[in-house]
DNA sequence: AAAGTCCTCAACCGCCTGGCC
DNA sequence: CGGCCAGGCGGTTGAGGACTT
């Protein structure tokens, strides 16, 4: 059994405090980001150093872009999606000021079922599947925003083990492996092609040097998504 | 107005990976 | 080479709120 990141006895738990985010966002603005096993004890927060680095990452870092997605970013997570599959973070580093946790929600309440509505299976972009059955009763829910048009999920599927279990193949996205293993002939369009994976927007020096740390990182796949430049982000429009 | 249903998203969990000794 | 540790990642959960009945 492996030991917990951090005694747990010790450690809140649960949405942090005003006064927390203060803590922490203090420390970090006066030592800057890193050992963050040891963090939480530096800055004075009962929090295990895991909880510090996602709340910081996800919430609080200043460079942070929060609110709506727009369409070239939407177009842009679909694609990528449809090139790496489940893999967030290197999605949420094409999208400057994005995380992956909000990348990976997005995807999952919005994008997903924007896709099976257009009849394009989530799991490896193609075309086939049919599309949910809308609601048995006009419900709001089933047009609640403009990225999402459709059927939803039923809340069952959540606490229903046996449903879950089939509604889990919609979630566990293999587009990157599919391309992998095999030729997507109904892909569509030609993603690996026609793909144009920037966007146009202007990036502050701190997201951009993140930007180059992620792309660093990530070489073996930056290669692979090297494309000419296109004007355009078109894509199931 | 109250109860029920469903969605969103912040946060947690456990596994994986890479660096260090 | 193997073990340990910290950081990172993807999957999952559940509280809170929006909305319907």
């Amino acid at each position: 059994m492996r030991k917990p990141c951090c005694d747990k006895q010790d450690t809140n738990k649960g949405a942090w405090s005003k006064q927390e985010d203060e803590k922490l966002i203090n420390y970090i603005q006066k030592h800057g980001e890193g050992c963050w096993r040891t963090l939480p004890q530096a800055a004075g927060l009962l929090r295990c150093g895991k909880s510090c680095r996602l709340r910081w990452i996800n919430y609080l870092r200043p460079d942070l872009k929060r609110g709506n997605f727009a369409e070239d970013e939407e177009d842009l997570i679909i694609k990528l999606h449809a090139l790496l599959g489940n893999r967030w973070s290197l999605i949420a580093g094409r999208l400057p000021g994005r995380t992956d946790n909000e990348v990976k929600n997005y995807w999952n309440s919005h994008l997903r079922r924007k896709l099976m509505n257009m009849g394009i299976d989530p799991k490896n972009h193609r075309l086939g599947i049919t599309k949910l059955p809308r609601p048995q009763s006009p419900h709001k829910y089933s047009n609640t925003s403009a990225t999402s048009s459709g059927s939803k999920v039923p809340a069952a599927n959540k606490k229903n083990p046996a449903v879950k279990s089939r509604c889990d193949n919609d979630q566990v996205s293999d587009a990157g492996s599919c391309l992998e293993d095999e030729p997507c002939g109904q892909l569509i369009p030609d993603l690996n092609l026609n793909l144009d994976l920037t966007i146009n927007i202007s990036v502050p020096n701190s997201v951009a040097k993140v930007e180059e740390e992620q792309n660093h990182k990530e070489c073996n796949i930056s290669k692979d998504l090297e494309f000419s430049p296109s004007p355009t982000l078109v894509l199931f429009r």
